[in-house]
DNA sequence: TCGCTATTCCGAATCGTTTTGGAAGTCAAT
DNA sequence: ATTGACTTCCAAAACGATTCGGAATAGCGA
């Protein structure tokens, strides 16, 4: 199972071998069929280990996922894992995962990765204001691709999605319908997409409305919502996850409200549960797997060498309307246009 | 950076460096003092890959993730990965996370992390009756732990979760509501859990009830549920999974009819959705992240050398009573008893 | 002084691959 | 016969850690 057994039942060398099987030209044609088909037939697998000492390159791409509470569960992380994993394959490239609770624990776990070299690029998330992870690499120069801007003076490769813009359409088309009162529940402000979405938001609003920060998981979307409901009483109310939204739409039922007629909701990620919410979740959907997916092809240069730069997009995000906001209650020529509204399920018709 | 750089500025050999890191007692403490100070002075970390190579050892445990429709999105995979994580961290393993569609893909992946030596052991999730990864892995005598039983007269080590135990008695309870067509929304019965599932419904039914068999997705389960509706008109459906659960929910109030009342739903998971859906999801819970410790544990002793006999645990599962379920409508002496069952949902009441 | 045991250290081999810098052989042109 | 160009192969040196089998020194009793 390794070359030297190869290279002693055909009586060459080890460096022959090597070579015949890395496609060298210095290797005749007869040679290199004997080996390919020896190695074949042993079902030869070069050791990793040995590969990657020789090379200096790990061959793998690090992932750290965040195991607090309501962070690891978040569709979202399966979501890119699932994209990047054959992005990577196709690459020849392991991946990583580590998991670690935000804190020391994380930095702890990034620096595992570079310092032992376990990795040759890494891949992040989630990113922060202040960012320590990104101020990190960004001294290593360890090449990294994020998801999510930062705020620093220095380049770094990132992907990500305008929350901004989409978040100040979805408020502006809450307004549309005639809502004035419109909240946010947003995640924490710590987080650089919470920020964009909130700025959105209020760009739309002109004025702050109501606002909750919580972190984004259904129970503390539900606890906000009910909150909300008590002291500001919004007719409408953006949520910065759908997982916000689904703890929201349950806290706007148990107040005896009815979700899209007394109170309209939208969401953000459309995840694959938003079809399946009573009402059906108007959310806003974001390219998690072709994000992905690009975040590899740019990780994959920053190995090769290339630099930050140039590698800077921030993509569009686009309103899947579906029965969760509709018209305010308060506009009286609309009572006639609700109905229909609420009856046609974009998913549902077509069925 | 390496052992041969602090031998260097200390005047010792690469030998007595490694030594005395390894903690071999046959260094002075003085010099193992040195050793150490320097060591931390540099912020000495050992060169994975060549450790690997020398000891003959990954250092690694391997997940392979299914890339299939409905599959990866599932809360289940990253529930045991964010389990998995700590308790591998704290062996000192790193985890390897491929992707692959089931199929060919997916035994490619299975065969190059063992024969690539990238792993020192595999966990694998969601068996099937006849499962090409463990007769593979077997065959290799590979340690690994499955999450699940399988259909093979050989012994591995797994951590199982006694669906069926858990399907018969929501079944009964089903039938102590005075169910009396209830239906099972159940996975592919290529799937082992599938068929205890399925079994523990039958065993308490006595006789086959409506049954769809469907890839655990809210869509398929959405689609199963109306299926059901129109052709059995069941007053129950236990659904094999939250996911389907989820879109039967949908199903049931998009066909007009009210779940917990018309026709009650039991799910399997206990997702942190199951809460939050309408009315809250009766469900039955099972405690992944206990088991994927388990199972780490498991893979520890088998990569030490341990026999898998003695390693094979079924766990019970728990019911969570919430609203999705209640008396069945034709039983007249119930009606009185049903509205406190609906309004109370256990959840709700402590917040 | 001689041997003996502890203590403390180190040279060299090893893991399996890649790669540098030739070496040996063939062939045609001079 | 010599030269040069080409083809085909290989020895040996890495990569960085671990480990076997000593070696050197010191201390001690005989």
């Amino acid at each position: 199972m390794s070359l030297a057994q190869i290279a002693g039942t055909l009586g060459l060398s080890v460096t022959t071998v090597s070579r015949a099987l890395a496609g060298y030209d210095d290797v005749s044609a007869a040679t290199r069929a004997r080996v390919t088909a020896e190695a074949a037939r042993i079902d030869y697998r070069p050791n990793a280990a040995a590969r990657r000492l020789r090379r200096g390159r790990a061959e793998a791409v690090g992932v750290v996922l965040p195991t607090a509470a309501g962070q690891f569960d978040d569709p979202f992380f399966l979501r890119m894992l699932s994209a990047i994993g054959p992005a990577l394959a196709a690459a020849g490239l392991d991946l990583l995962v580590t998991t670690a609770r935000p804190g020391a624990d994380e930095m702890r776990a990034y620096r595992s990765l570079v310092e032992n070299r376990k990795v040759d690029g890494i891949l992040l998330a989630r990113t922060r204001r202040h960012d320590e992870r990104i101020a990190y690499l960004l001294d290593q120069s360890f090449p990294f691709v994020a998801h999510g801007r930062s705020e620093t003076s220095r380049a770094f490769a990132y992907v990500d999605i305008d929350g901004e813009t989409a978040c100040r359409e979805a408020t502006e088309r809450l307004l549309g319908f005639g809502h004035r009162r419109i909240g946010l529940i947003n995640a924490p402000d710590s987080y650089m997409f919470a920020q964009y979405r909130e700025a959105g938001w209020l760009a739309a609003l002109g004025a702050p409305g109501p606002l909750r920060r919580v972190e984004a998981t259904e129970e503390n979307g539900f606890q906000a919502m009910r909150d909300l409901l008590r002291t500001d009483g919004p007719t409408a109310v953006l949520c910065a996850t759908d997982r916000i939204a689904v703890g929201a739409l349950h806290a706007v039922a148990d107040a005896g409200l009815v979700v899209g007629r007394d109170v309209s909701i939208i969401g953000f990620d459309d995840l694959p549960l938003a079809t399946y919410t009573s009402p059906p979740l108007t959310t806003i959907a974001q390219p998690i797997e072709r994000a992905a997916r690009r975040m590899v092809e740019m990780l994959l240069a920053r190995i090769a060498g290339a630099a930050p730069d140039a590698m800077q997009e921030v993509w569009p995000a686009t309103l899947v309307a579906r029965a969760s906001d509709g018209l305010a209650l308060q506009d009286p020529q609309t009572q006639q246009n609700r109905e229909p509204k609420h009856a046609t399920n974009p998913h549902l018709s077509r069925l």
